[in-house]
DNA sequence: CCCCAGGCGTCCA
DNA sequence: TGGACGCATGGG
């Protein structure tokens, strides 16, 4: 494949900020658990509530088993109990309800290792069946735990792409996906590192409100020409 | 005081 | 199909 211009303004990221290491307990006993847990509640929350209540989690003893004892005692756990752990995470009601629907579906499944043996589009399938789990979500499980190679978009991706040229304000989620996928080597590695260094470009740099394009590492990337623009469209 | 964070389900036109 | 709204804590 071509070098397209969106796998450069991956490595204009990459290059300033180097590989992010999201979820690097990968090889660990519970680390598909973990990853999962950390997709629910990180929905429209900060990083540093949801560490706050994975440790509450692991100190009350939640994590520190077996991974089939893990995800029975969270699928049996009282929902005041579970709530009270996941209190710092925010939307601790909805949360602990996605929780148990999570941890109940993954027992079904026969734990992750099993369940994530599923075929990709089977599995995405399966994931947005559950309750709590959308679109993002549920890629961000297939790609981050399962390894599946899905690209997980989000509204950062999104603005940020549109903020550099690319058409693709316009586009709902499956489209976006679809875009970004045929113009990328299709690379669990590559989906891995983008989509976190978007995430920090996001938080950083490319605000709704205040953006500071001037010190991004981005701020060299003009908007498409026409003809560029075509050519991409 | 405000806005924002690694969204989703529901309701309504 | 798509836009508004509630959900809730913690930081800047």
């Amino acid at each position: 494949m071509r070098r397209s211009r969106l796998l450069r303004l991956h490595e204009t990221l990459y290059a300033a900020w180097g590989p992010q290491r999201w979820w690097p307990r990968a090889s660990e006993t519970n680390a598909a658990l973990e990853i999962a847990l950390g997709a629910v509640l990180t929905q429209n929350t900060a990083w540093r509530n949801v560490e706050r209540a994975l440790a509450n989690l692991r100190r009350a003893g939640v994590m520190n088993e077996s991974e089939s004892a893990s995800l029975r005692r969270l699928a049996s756990m009282p929902a005041r109990r579970l709530e009270a752990l996941l209190r710092p995470s925010g939307y601790f009601r909805q949360k602990a309800t996605r929780v148990r629907a999570l941890a109940r579906h993954a027992l079904a499944r026969g734990g992750f290792a099993a369940w994530f043996r599923m075929p990709k589009a089977n599995l995405r399938r399966d994931l947005l069946s559950l309750h709590g789990v959308g679109p993002e979500t549920a890629d961000s499980i297939a790609l981050y735990a399962a390894g599946k190679d899905v690209f997980v978009v989000d509204a950062y991706t999104k603005r940020i792409l549109s903020r550099h040229g690319f058409p693709v304000a316009a586009m709902g989620y499956e489209a976006l996906r679809a875009y970004i996928e045929a113009r990328l080597p299709r690379s669990v590695r590559l989906y891995n590192e983008f989509h976190a260094l978007l995430v920090r470009a996001g938080n950083r740099w490319c605000k709704r409100r205040r953006p500071k394009c001037s010190a991004c590492p981005l701020r060299s990337f003009r908007p498409l020409t026409l003809e560029e623009g075509v050519e991409a469209a």
